[in-house]
DNA sequence: TAATAACCTACTAAGTCGATAGGTTAATAG
DNA sequence: CTATTAACCTATCGACTTAGTAGGTTATTA
């Protein structure tokens, strides 16, 4: 299950690539519009800021803005600031790979040999996706 | 993230399905080859036996065995219900839907268009493979 | 009749999720 | 120079889920 901060940054994410100028959009404005608690939106756009998703101003005026185009930001990359593996299991976890402690041996492991198969249709889904096709 | 319930009952059918007899497996077995604690590995049993993947049989040389040839069980069937949804987002979901409270409509929802992606490929992936597959 | 193994019910420690509360800091407007 | 604005930061919390544990009962076989 998808938790509700990723898909409330990827709402908020394409809410921003919506605008029509590149203007700083306010965490208030995305909150109201989108249905999203305030409070729990602007811990969001923080972690997004911090992994180098958008840039902040602050003061009036001040708000959320993109920092690279829409194309270039693949959802792969939004996935696993916000939620965290893409894989199912750590031990076919690319990025985040863990052995099992049960596992004796990978190779014979049937939910292994499944779970690299949903691995990688997911990250193809994930990977031709950007912002922009959410658009 | 997948459970360790889901987990733990594919990792049984497999090691039911690879014996060569088709005599009944003791919950105990299977638990001391797969490292999984017997008891919770009972209830997860259980579940497969009511849902109709594992037929029983009490006392000695008694056991669980498989009702239908493992490749005629699809991997969907079995996760749905040890996992629930297949889908990351009930809005997505054939067999759970649920609307989103927050989502004004769907059609313009970024989130429900790329989970819609997501879903189809795990599905086909899932649908492809059968118990036999893993074995 | 004893042993065996499935079956059933209830409970629990630990962790996560989605928020809320209550501030501080920096930029802008007047 | 002061007030306002909006990002930024820290702490806490109730509800829920997960992965088990405990302690039995029922049905089958030797």
């Amino acid at each position: 299950m998808l938790s509700k901060k990723t898909k409330y940054g990827i709402k908020a994410l394409t809410f921003i690539a919506r605008q029509p100028e590149r203007n700083p959009v306010q965490t208030s404005e995305i909150a109201k519009s989108e249905n999203i608690s305030q409070k729990f939106l602007e811990s969001i756009l923080l972690i997004l800021r911090k992994s180098g998703f958008l840039g902040s101003k602050k003061g009036k005026g001040g708000g959320y803005y993109l920092i690279k185009e829409p194309e270039d930001i693949k959802m792969t990359a939004i996935i696993r600031v916000l939620e965290g593996p893409i894989a199912m299991v750590p031990c076919v976890s690319l990025n985040y790979y863990e052995k099992c402690e049960d596992c004796p041996e990978e190779k014979t492991c049937s939910v292994h040999k499944l779970m690299i198969q949903v691995r990688d249709s997911t990250l193809n889904v994930l990977g031709e996706n950007t912002l922009a096709d959410l658009t």
